[in-house]
DNA sequence: CATGTCGTTCAGCGTATTCCGAACGTACTG
DNA sequence: CAGTACGTTCGGAATACGCTGAACGACATG
């Protein structure tokens, strides 16, 4: 009844494949964050991983790095052991989600200068870029009350459970 | 004081580099997005691409394919006249970053998955992938009202300019 | 001080991707 | 039916990327 050690395995792969189809991963840094997810205990070495992921130390070491930098993995360090723990950083995960959700509407640095190069020409002219413009600038506005919704809700569900 | 060659080429350079890093598109797609965004006139053949953006008409064709499939761009063609033009498509735009945010709660089928297989463990074992999984969750419940709004704001905008 | 463990960094190999030129298909024209 | 204009598809070269092994540094232990 208990998941098996092939089945975790074959989970990590599968978020492994979706992280590098949809947000560019490398497989291995995708493989990480699966196992990350199912493991047992939550906290690994980077020895564990190398080893039961089959991914040599330099490759553990790359993508825990990443990871950590983008704020999905936090580091534990245990007293009288040298050794580093990974485990995931649910905090993290949040604002890495909202971030790249955000990411989107970091094109709208180079299309506000497009639209001063056009600031002269006529409405028509412009129309085209301002749409698309005004487009993200939405999304600008929008996703922040999104995040605060988020927040609040979880607030709320966390104190009633 | 209006835009030159030069300006406009330079600005599709900056889109080009945009999608480059921010969604992966090949340089030379990039290019073609941010060209149609500022070009006169707004409808260009994939010969005057070849030309202004220096690149292949191979490139040129498999590019203007994608943007067509991505609904970034749209075909038209002109009565007399063999040639196909491909232009900007405003409509296909707002779909396209839509469902880019929505790509983001694609991981779910995989997370159910993996909640399937701690189906029988422990609460605590389950807490943090099911803390993630509920993170995407609550975005699959939270994006479609907001496309939802921007469609109606964008028809009372509409109406009232 | 030698030895072992843990982790990072770097050069290089193998693979995937991007882009082009060339060949081809199609359709219009003299 | 040649001769063009237009566009797509198909190898192949150049390039970028992922991953590893090996060398190295830091630190603890015998």
């Amino acid at each position: 009844m208990a998941i098996t050690h092939d089945e975790a395995l074959r989970f990590a792969e599968d978020v492994a494949l979706y992280f590098e189809q949809d947000a560019g991963l490398p497989r291995i840094t995708g493989r990480v964050i699966g196992w990350l997810l199912i493991c047992e205990p939550s906290e690994q070495t980077a020895g564990q991983l190398v080893e039961t992921l089959g991914a040599s130390k330099a490759s553990i070491s790359t993508s825990t790095r990443q990871l950590m930098q983008a704020g999905l993995v936090e580091k534990v360090s245990v007293p009288g052991d040298r050794r580093t723990y990974y485990r995931i950083n649910d905090e993290g995960w949040v604002a890495s989600v909202f971030e790249r959700l955000a990411a989107v509407t970091n094109i709208l640095k180079v299309l506000d200068k497009g639209s001063e190069l056009l600031a002269h020409e006529s409405p028509a002219r412009r129309a085209r870029l301002e749409n698309v413009a005004d487009l993200y600038r939405w999304m600008q506005s929008e996703l922040p009350p999104l995040l605060a919704r988020h927040r609040e809700q979880r607030l709320h569900d966390g104190g009633e459970k």
